[in-house]
This record gives structure tokens, sequence and C-alpha cells, in this order.
RNA sequence: GGAGAAUUAGCUCAGCCGGUUAGAGCGCUCGCCUCACACGCGAGAGGUCAGCAGUUCGAGUCUGCUAUUCUCCACCA
């Protein structure tokens, strides 16, 4: 016996577990049937789940049991992510609680404590997505710094340095102070601010009288400078040029260069160029072979090449303002709106900073990942995301994947006594290598820097599988079948994976890329934790269950727009699910599912021919949309057919049926009863899988499990027939507006006369009771020789005109204000069947069958007009 | 500066290949505790599909322009 109520937390977690320890969300790997895979975007292994995973795993938990239950073999690959700075960061904060820094460990005794906090608060976030219902595969959960994946990393390393698709350059990176070490162009954030613009000038070297003036945002820079630019079309300052100024304070001297990098148009048309700090700078730096002069510590702290070492930038900036004030050679200080770069993890300002760092030629990679989307091998859904993918593409960089972090796979570098590099999967084969090089034992140094956590993310979709071993699961599950993500990860993660995929495999890692928004607060703001309007995915699950949540997201989900978040709108899932566990019960009362061996096709009463046909309907509409990445479509179908259909029609169609005598239609009810719930379970499952789990097995003893119950999309149905009944809820619902626009009791029992075609007659008779009850008649009959009096409010419904006698109760102006409204309806829908059929080139153009329709509306409204100016005539005295 | 997207009911949003009277949820109004369900049932109100022009027999849907909003990328003189 189901309970009264459905209250999901008496059996979700129930359900979990038997699923998992029963080895259901593992794929059989000797069928022979289709493969379909999903690696999972792996989250930060420290991590909790937040709602962005909410809809994404959920959306990946839809394609995967849709998949499993199409019979396919099926895999869903977990794992996490260790996330480098992220992870580091983290620790270094408990120990700074402890009063150390990572320094006070040392490397080695700092790593084992980074593991010993990943065993301690990992699997959070696996834990969640469990009672989120993912049926990954857990049993392969893998982590990106496995020694199964360091091995990948440092094979594809390797290669990619044999291959000259890895070098060591010193160049001007992103540098974040806090963390010293280099980030990559997207761990930078822009802000907008609004700082100030420092006018000053330098004298000239061989006319101290004399300046040149230039505008800067950052004036403690300057010695840096190594030169000042003009550019040689500025008619003003074009004969500066050639000459040499001096940087007041330091007094040391610099040449005035030409270079169109200083257009006349901004500041003061001369440019000082600091090639050390500044990303133009350093281009033009190197146009003229220019000295390139550090002038920071990697604490973003002044160094000894400056008179102010030792501090900060703001107090140098400060100082050097100052002593240029003293020196009488500022112009002038103007606000200036700017942007300003930050870390996105650090949160402080980057610095542009000189130094030695590892890249990966991106723009040669980007080539045959561009060529794959290009030609189709992977598609983007929805496709125009392929745009921002090319645009990124086109214009990449060299990728900098060195960290100067301790946590993080260590690069398999190293270097000789006198620095040649040895680049190796291990130690052992690096020395060999370099034994031979030098002829005698030497000894190594192992490069210190750490891999940007995206280099073994973007190996995900192969070395999660075994790679480089030719594994079963690599030869069976990749290239997978979508990845499924959100836009903010497009370049970091997506475009990663392209490459590292084509360059290794020569094949895409997914075959299709579905790409979804961000869930934003009810208000549609950003969520965030600064703002303190983040919702926890587990307390929504706590409250509502995690099929409530479930079906919002994907009700929600419409291809690649953002979602608001809406308590109202999961209630209101939560509310259907009630809904359905009632529709169970009743089944579950009326003993639907005692009926044994009913072939669907020899159903016989026109109200199981309906409901089969609509059922049918309903699976072809979830299967298509789901086919199509149509989330919410897919969502609304098996919505609108279980409670706007299934329940609010069909159920009461059955209850005459149930109390009625005839042993033979409740047994045909019954089991076609039991029929259709089955399909909405079955349907309903990827998107409900716990509510539809537990009725599934409750209802009656399986010999499946609903996870594995076949998709009924292969059924023949051959029985199938709407019109009577489409017919009947028509007429119905007309007798039911006339009712409540009459104002009558509810309890009222009314007799109805019927003016229409014998068929439509033949057919009410046969849906008597049905009708009866449905629209709380005493009796409906033909209209036949019975005359229409005054007393009678009439109505329509296709073609068949119902007369109700309200035996002196009837209120005229009510009556009267119905049908005016509905002669207005009608007037308006004439007036636009008259326009077009009445323009020449629509009958002569338009498809016979579209003609022929407006005509058919034309007549039926016209029809309907006469019957109801009929009907106020007869009233016209009242 | 470069690129992309959006504008439909009071609110949040669907609307696929152009073809009925433009839909849903929430909210609102009226009537109902009808033997599955008040987390419910029945019936309603509510829209110049941002504006203008164009293509077409026909435009919410296609094209162009305008207005407004948002997102991404680039940008420290």
């Amino acid at each position: 016996m189901l309970e009264k109520n459905y209250n999901p937390k008496d059996f979700e977690e129930k359900i979990y577990e038997k699923w998992e320890t029963s080895g259901a969300f593992q794929p059989d790997m000797r069928s022979d049937k289709d493969a379909f895979s999903i690696v999972i975007p792996p989250p930060n292994v420290t991590g909790v789940l937040h709602m962005g995973h909410a809809l994404d795993d959920t959306l990946q938990d839809i394609l995967i049991r849709y998949n499993r239950m199409l019979g396919k073999k099926v895999l869903w690959q977990p794992g996490t992510d260790h996330a480098g700075i992220a992870t580091q960061m983290v620790v270094e904060r408990n120990l700074a609680k402890e009063g150390l820094t990572r320094h006070d460990l040392g490397r080695e005794e700092f790593v084992k404590r980074v593991w010993k906090w990943k065993e301690q608060s990992g699997g959070t976030i696996c834990r969640q997505l469990r009672r989120l219902g993912a049926s990954c595969d857990w049993s392969r959960e893998r982590f990106t710094m496995d020694e199964g994946l360091s091995h990948a990393v440092r094979k594809i390393f390797v290669s990619l340095y044999k291959d000259g698709l890895i070098y060591k350059a010193k160049k001007l990176v992103n540098w974040d102070p806090a963390l010293e070490t280099a980030v990559s162009d997207l761990e930078v954030v822009q802000k907008e601010t609004v700082g100030k613009m420092y006018y000053y000038k330098y004298p000239l070297e061989n006319n101290p009288n004399e300046f040149i003036h230039i505008a800067t945002t950052r004036p403690e820079t300057m010695f840096g400078d190594t030169a000042v630019a003009v550019s040689k079309d500025n008619k003003k300052l074009a004969h500066l040029i050639g000459q040499n100024c001096i940087i007041p304070i330091i007094n040391r001297v610099i040449p005035i260069i030409a270079d169109d990098h200083a257009d006349p148009e901004k500041g003061t048309g001369a440019v000082k160029i600091t090639p050390a700090h500044d990303f133009n700078d350093f281009e033009v730096g190197k146009r003229h072979n220019l000295p390139m002069i550090n002038i920071l510590n990697a604490d973003a702290t002044l160094n000894e090449n400056t008179p102010y070492a030792g501090m900060t930038t703001q107090e140098a900036r400060i100082k050097t303002l100052e002593t240029l004030e003293q020196l009488g050679l500022i112009d002038k200080i103007e606000d200036h709106p700017m942007v300003i770069p930050y870390g996105d993890r650090s949160g402080v300002v980057i610095e542009p900073y000189m130094t030695d760092q590892w890249f990966v030629d991106a723009p040669k990679l980007a080539v045959e990942a561009r060529r794959a989307v290009t030609d189709g091998e992977m598609e983007f859904v929805p496709a125009t995301y392929e745009k921002t993918y090319f645009e990124w593409m086109n214009n990449i960089q060299p990728w900098c994947i060195s960290r100067q972090l301790w946590w993080g796979h260590q690069m398999p570098i190293w270097y000789g006594p006198d620095d040649t590099i040895f680049c190796e999967e291990n130690e052992e084969l690096a020395q060999k290598e370099a034994d031979k090089h030098y002829g005698k034992h030497v000894e190594l140094r192992r490069e210190t820097d750490v891999l940007d956590t995206w280099f073994s993310s973007g190996l995900w979709a192969f070395s999660t599988f075994g790679w480089p071993e030719q594994t079963q699961y690599l030869k069976t599950f990749y290239p997978t079948s979508v990845l499924v993500t959100g836009f903010d990860i497009i370049f970091f993660w997506v475009a990663r994976m392209m490459m590292m995929s084509m360059y290794m495999m020569k094949r895409v890692p997914f075959k299709k890329c579905y790409i979804h928004g961000l869930v934003r607060d009810e208000q549609g703001r950003k969520m965030s934790k600064s703002k303190g309007n983040t919702v926890d995915p587990m307390e929504t699950i706590e409250k509502y269950g995690a099929d409530a949540l479930r079906f919002f997201m994907a009700a929600s989900e419409t291809q690649g727009r953002d979602i608001n978040l809406s308590d109202s709108r999961i209630q209101g899932y939560r509310n259907f699910a009630t809904k359905l566990w009632n529709a169970a019960r009743f089944c579950e009362m009326n003993e639907c599912y005692s009926v044994k061996n009913f072939d669907i096709n020899s159903a016989k009463l026109a109200i199981n021919k309906w409901i089969i046909a609509k059922a049918k309907e309903a699976t072809e509409a979830v299967t298509d949309n789901l086919n199509n990445y149509r989330f919410s479509e897919a969502a609304n179908a098996i919505y609108q057919f279980t409670w706007g259909t299934f329940c609010d029609w069909y159920i009461e169609l059955t209850k005459p049926v149930f109390y009625g005598e005839n042993a033979t239609e409740i047994e045909e009810t019954r089991a076609v009863a039991a029929w259709v719930l089955d399909r909405i379970l079955i349907v309903l499952h990827p998107f409900m899988p716990f509510i539809t789990a537990e009725l599934w097995n409750n209802l009656t003893a399986r010999n499946i499990d609903i996870i594995k119950a076949n998709w009924p999309l292969t059924e023949k149905i051959n029985n199938a027939d709407k019109y009577e009944i489409d017919w009947a809820v028509d007429f119905i619902s007309a007798i039911r507006s006339l009712r409540s626009a009459m104002n009558l009791p509810a309890a009222a029992k009314l007799t109805a006369y019927v003016k229409s075609s014998n068929e439509d007659l033949a057919l009410i008779s046969k849906q008597q009771k049905m009708i009866c009850t449905l629209a709380r008649l005493e009796t409906v009959e033909s209209l036949a020789n019975k005359e229409i009096t005054q007393d009678m409010a009439q109505t329509a419904s296709h073609e068949a005109v119902i007369y109700i006698p309200l035996k002196g109760v009837i209120d005229f102006d009510a009556e009267r204000a119905r049908l005016n409204k509905e002669l207005e309806t009608l007037n308006k829908n004439l007036d636009g069947y008259a326009r077009k059929l009445g323009n020449e080139s629509f009958v002569a153009k338009a498809p016979a069958a579209v003609v022929a329709e407006e005509r058919r509306r034309q007549t039926e409204a016209m029809e309907n007009k006469a019957r109801v100016e009929e009907a106020l005539a007869r009233i016209a005295n009242f």
C-alpha cells in the first residue's frame, strides 16, 4: 500500500543506495548494443554542489538514463579535479590559522598536507551528486592526480615537447603577486575602476629646461622605463625623436624613439616605455631592442632596481608623486576610467611580470581543433556557440601552462648541470638520456613548476578511460557522445579538450557539446557568495525532494538561456510529484495492477483507446525533444500528459466505469490504466528517477528495475482512436463553461438537449453516463421535437448546439452578456476569414489544404453566429 | 573597440520548418473540502508579440534599420 502522502525523504536515498550497490549504473560490457557515454565535467575535489552543478548534472543524468532505457551500453564517467590554485589556496589559508606558511613546511610536507585535506574534505560533492540522483558509474571514479591520469599527463607533455609544441620562454606573463605564480590570460578578470591619469615631464638630456610631457596611470613604473616613444607622424613631437631624456629621481638617460604605439591623440602623444611591466611596451621594447628592467619582486614590492625597494606599488606611487611634485615636474592629475586586471582566484591586482615560463603552442593546436568543428565532427548545441568558439580559436595566444605552485602535476622536465633540458616520462629515462648526452653520470635537477589545472582536465575525455593503455573502455566509449557544460568554460575546458584530443587521439573528445546557461537567483542576478544570494541545492532537495529540483532544471532549460531559480516553480514540481503519487494511489485503490496479460491492442472502450493514443503521442513528443536536446519541451510534454490528460480527464473518465458494474469494462479499464501509468513512470523516469522508481516498485511485482525498463517507443499500438473522446471532452467543457458563466451551483443537476447530426447524437447516447457524470447532468438527450423555450441557456460544441432549461432561474442579463461576448469573438474571427478568403492571391497561391481549412472555419463560424443571434433574439424582451 | 544574444500576459519564461482564436507556471478573479489529490477540482480575466520599414498569398517566426537591455572578448599612456 502506498503511503497517503508523497514523502520523497522516505525513499530517495534508499533507492539510490540500492541502485549503486547492485551495479545498476555500470554498463554491460558484453552487450553488443551501441555505446553512449558522457564524461562528467569534474568538479573541484574539495568543492560542494551548487545550483550550476545541479543543472549541469541533471541534464547529463537525463540523457544518461534515457539512453540506458533505450537499451544502449551506457557509461557516465565520474570524477573530480585537483583544482591546483583553488585547493592550494584553501590549504594555505588553513595553515595561516596555525601561523604557518607553506614555506615553513617545505614542498614535500605541504603536498602531503594537501593530500590529507583532500582525503578529509574530498568526496562531499560526489555524495551530493548521489543525492541528486546522478547515475554515474562510481566504480570508475577518477581524480586528475591519480597515478594513471598523471601518467597520461606526463606522456602527452613529453610528446608535445618533443614535437616542439611546448617550449620555455622568458616572456611577460600575468603574475599573481599573492600566489606568486604565473596565471593564464583566462584566469585574469578585468574590472572597471576610476583611477588617475598622471601627467608629468621628463627633462631633455641636452637641454634640461626643456621637457617631454608624458602621461601614465602607473607613475611608479618609471624606474623601469627604457625609452619614451613618439609617433613619427606626430608633428608637434616628432622633432624630439632621436634625442634623449632623463628619468627624474634616478637621473637615468633614456632615448626618445619613434613608434606607432604612441597615439598622437591619446595622453600627451608621448608614452613612457616600460618593457618589463606592460604588454604593449614589451612589444615596443622588442622592436627597438630596448633593455628590460625588472623593478618588482615576486610579491609585487619594488626591488633594488628602484630607489624605493621594499615598498608596495601603492606606497611607491605616493612616494614617486611626492618627489616629482617637489621637483616641480607634475603637470596635472586627472580622474581616469580604466580597467585593472585581477586574479580570478586571489582577487589581487595582476602584474605583467618578466619570468621564465612554459607555453603550449596553442595557435598550432587550434588548427585541428577548429577544423573538427568546421567539418562537423563536433557540433555545438545550440549551434550559435560555435561562433564563440571560433572567435576565440582564431585569436588564440600561446597558453602559459607553468604555475609556481606546489599542488599539481610537476612538469616532467629535468635540467642538466649546464641547464640542458631533458623531457622524459620519468626520472629514470631523463637520467639515462642525460648520462648519454654528457657521456658520464650527472646530477639532474627537476623543474619545480607544476602544470595549469586545465592541462590535465584537457585530457579528461580519454585519460579517464585508461589512456595510454588501449583499454576496452577506451575503445568502447571514446569519443564520448556528448559533453554538457556551461558557456563559461568553453575556453577553459572545451577548447583545451578539443586541442589535446585532436593532437593525441586524432579524434574529437565528444561528438556534441551541449552548452547551457547560468543558474541565477529569483531576480535574475548572478549568484555569488559575496552577494549572499546563493541557494544550496541540498536545502532545496531537503525541502522539496531531488525530483522536484531536477524537474525544475529540465523544465527551465531552453537551449543555452540562463535560468532564474524560482522557489515557487520548484514547489510546483513538487506538487506535480504529489499529483502523480495520488494518481498512482487511485490506480492502486482500483486494483488496476490486478489484471495480468492484457493485450493493449484488444482494448474496446473509447476512453481506453483514447488514452492509449494520447500516451503514444506524449511518448513520441518526449522522445523527439530529448533527441534534439530540447529539455524543457520534453519535460513539459510529459508534465502536460500526466496532469492535464491522464489525471484531469482519464482518471475522471474511468470513474463511471469503476463505480459501475460491468466486470469486463472494469477489467479492461484497470489494465489500460495500469499500462498508461507504467508509461508515465518510464517516460518520466529520466527526469524524476526517485518517485518513478518508488511507484514502479510498489504498485506491483516487477521483473525489471525501472532504470532498465524499455523506452516505450517500439511498442506496436494499432487501436488508438482519439476522435470520440476528444469530441466528448469538448462537449463536456462547453457545458461546464456555461454552468460557470450562468453561476449555476455545482450541485445543481441539469438536463441538456442537443441538436446535432445523428452521428453526434449516437455518440452522446453511447457516452451518456460519462458525459452526465463529468458535466453534472441529470440527463442529456436529443432536442428532437422539443420546443426551444426562453428559459433555455444555449451553447455549442463543434456543430452540436446544446440547450439547457433553467426552469425560471435563468439570469437573462448573464446569458445576454455571455452570448454577446461569444458573438464578438465570432465576428472578429469572421472578419479575419473574410479578409483572407477575399484575397485572390491567398486563394490562388496558398496550399489548397490551407484554403479549404480556412473555408471550413468560416462556415462553422457563420453557423455559430446564426445560432447565437437566434438565442439573443429569443431572450431580447427579458 | 570586436563579437554574440535578448525584447511575447502582472511576474518568470516557452513558442522547432512562416499557416487555426499566440501557450505554460506563478500570481489574480469567480465557484467548489465532488469517495486519488486543497501541494487539489472546475470556470475565467489578462497580449498592438519593443518600434519602423521590407520580403511573402500569409510574419511573434525571415531581412534591414532604430531603441532598450544583457553577455563574452580586447583594452593599465
